[in-house]
DNA sequence: AGGTTTTTATTCGAAATGGTACAAAAATCA
DNA sequence: TGATTTTTGTACCATTTCGAATAAAAACCT
């Protein structure tokens, strides 16, 4: 019977999670599976799916096309495996940014800063957020993608809500504010950063635009 | 000496701008050039780039790849004749929806909905602004497009701090009120939109989130 | 050392892709 | 009608692309 030879299971990490020094049996891997996606992920990042072709991946990772396809799977599969592992990262960062405490302004600026430098790292200029320049266009025909990104916003948004909420419990903003309208203008507006910074804005422009929405939101600056 | 064969001038209007019924020397197309490049940038719209074959755009237009070449060059020159088209379509209907006047809330309401109802459009859900969509991954690539997706932002900025301006000098907003920073927010918004219909949000969603943004800043509707 | 296991490197192949050559088709002009 | 002009349709070509088959390489185990 002839085997339909489905895309293998992608083992990344080989046991546990720490550096699993066990002995392993045969050759050596001549990469570290955790670099490798990362770099598959800044392709995916610049030229978004199609236009990465396994031959840049394979330049990018250092590895050839059957390594890569014997660790990873199909191109399909690296993708998801690269979407996932940037939402990971960036859940763990944005978390970070969200509930280091201190006051509304400050906890706003945190996460737009977080997210600003993420979207602006790489050497091709400013890549914006994955899942809005690589996600979004794969969206269409990936229906996996699809509720990954739609998972990633909504989380994204979750983080705005509780944040406002827990700000207009506190009294950081004037009684009958409508907080759930707030977070969720707050929320988009991180989209919005990461289409300038993929549009070539600089850093000065993104933080200038982050300043307004953050004045915007919890009222100007009021000096001394 | 061998030719080396530079993509053809793609001559669309064949004369004027009207229906130009000239009594035409050969063959009569079989195409109309102007749908032909709405349905071209429609395939681009939603799969990118690299994610339509000339095989995609010659179904999507009806036309062969030779007659495809033939009228509008290469892909890379059709690329780019679709996002002149759109840009041009898009600031036709923005300059209408920034000038017909009424109050800042109006406008701002009439020109998020005029973005909004195209970034909805098309049959595989929302789509997006196709300088967003289609036209930020190309840009990578191509600087043509990079500095046209460019302009058409700066364009769009433009339109807000004009908007913004008068209505700082009828007194529609506070004194003292940074107006400049007000239009910046409210023009990265607008890219927003497109980030969310692209991720599938509903027309109720987005259009809470534009009135949300409006009210913000604006100030809440007050009711009598 | 010999066997086992896993990864790497070379190579191949089928399909898709972008682009083109060329003749037939369909109109006008003379 | 026949010549001319332009578009269309078929077929073709070179390259790229994704994927896989196969054997060599490099480790461990006994």
């Amino acid at each position: 019977m002839v085997q339909k030879s489905n895309p293998p299971e992608p083992r990344l990490p080989p046991e546990g999670e720490a550096p699993p020094e066990a002995k392993r049996r045969g050759r050596p891997r001549g990469y570290d599976p955790d670099v490798a996606v990362r770099q598959a992920t800044a392709t995916f990042w610049d030229q978004g799916y199609a236009g990465a072709s396994l031959d840049d991946l394979s330049a990018a990772t250092g590895m050839n096309r059957p390594s890569l396809y014997g660790a990873f799977g199909d191109k399909q599969t690296l993708f998801r495996i690269a979407l996932d592992r940037y939402m990971d990262e960036s859940r763990a960062t944005m978390i970070q940014a969200f509930r280091a405490g201190g006051t509304l302004r400050e906890a706003l600026a945190r996460v737009y800063q977080a997210a600003l430098s993420r979207y602006l790292s790489g050497d091709v200029g400013g890549r914006g957020c994955f899942l809005v320049s690589a996600g979004l266009g794969q969206a269409v025909v990936d229906p996996v993608v699809r509720q990954t990104v739609a998972d990633g916003l909504h989380e994204l948004d979750r983080g705005f809500e509780r944040l406002f909420s827990r700000a207009y419990e506190h009294g950081e903003l004037p009684p009958g504010t409508d907080h759930a309208a707030l977070a969720r203008v707050a929320g988009v507006m991180v989209n919005a950063l990461s289409v300038r910074a993929r549009a070539g804005e600089t850093r000065q422009q993104l933080e200038a635009t982050i300043t307004a929405t953050v004045d915007l939101i919890c009222g100007p600056r009021v000096s001394e």
